[in-house]
DNA sequence: CTTATTTTCTCTAGATCGTAGAGAAAGTCG
DNA sequence: CGACTTTCTCTACGATCTAGAGAAAATAAG
């Protein structure tokens, strides 16, 4: 039972969600609205290409046939293992939370 | 917006839980009964102490009249802070899983 | 064809975080 | 006091994240 980090799910969900679009630097503007943070390029390409060493993800080689400027574009996409470790990552973060029983929950102002 | 890691969300989870048994080792065996996974001492004083400094966590030493063998023990107690960076993890997991449209999610199999 | 321009990616060094276990510390018991 | 028990401290190493300079791969211009 190996669990992914926190920037390796949301990374793998970025990929899921913009399917076609999952290249690199579009990746990076989805992190960055979605987190309020600033990130550099290396800040998303090496823990992607971690993913991909580990075989959460693959990458096709887009087509030059986009008419469009610039160096073609990586896309990533998810393997079966990837959604497999991220079912993984959400069960363990339900049973994380449901550690706190109720009373204590409300107390402490969660939820 | 300083979200915390996995590892430092779930021992804020279990010290919140254990209340006046959070101490090291007995967070040790929480987390790994949690978890599945063996971990060492360091492996959970480490993170616990950072999140000492971080001021998400503070230390009450054990009393001596506890009556009982060894080493006092020392217990972990969450801060405000440590409450209000829960809550942020908490709402930026849900943000995450957000991201997939729900037929996507369920084409994926997730959920 | 050669050079400029655009866009995207590769590389790698430094910072932060996680993992591991030996041994010190601080009690009680005989 | 010395042995025993339990818990914690320390620190080194590996994994992950962060950061940005510059290479790569395409099209456009001369």
């Amino acid at each position: 039972m190996d669990v992914i980090t926190r920037t390796e799910e949301m990374l793998l969900l970025v990929v899921c969600r913009l399917q076609a679009d999952a290249f690199g630097l579009r990746i990076r503007e989805e992190v960055e609205a979605l987190t309020g943070k600033r990130y550099s390029v290396g800040g998303v390409y090496v823990p992607l290409d971690r993913l991909v060493k580990k075989g959460f993800l693959t990458t096709e080689d887009g087509h030059p046939t986009e008419e469009r400027l610039g160096r073609p574009r990586r896309r990533y996409v998810i393997t079966a293992a990837g959604v497999r470790v991220l079912r993984e990552a959400r069960s363990m973060q339900e049973a994380l939370w449901n550690l706190l029983p109720a009373p204590l929950e409300r107390k402490l102002g969660l939820t």
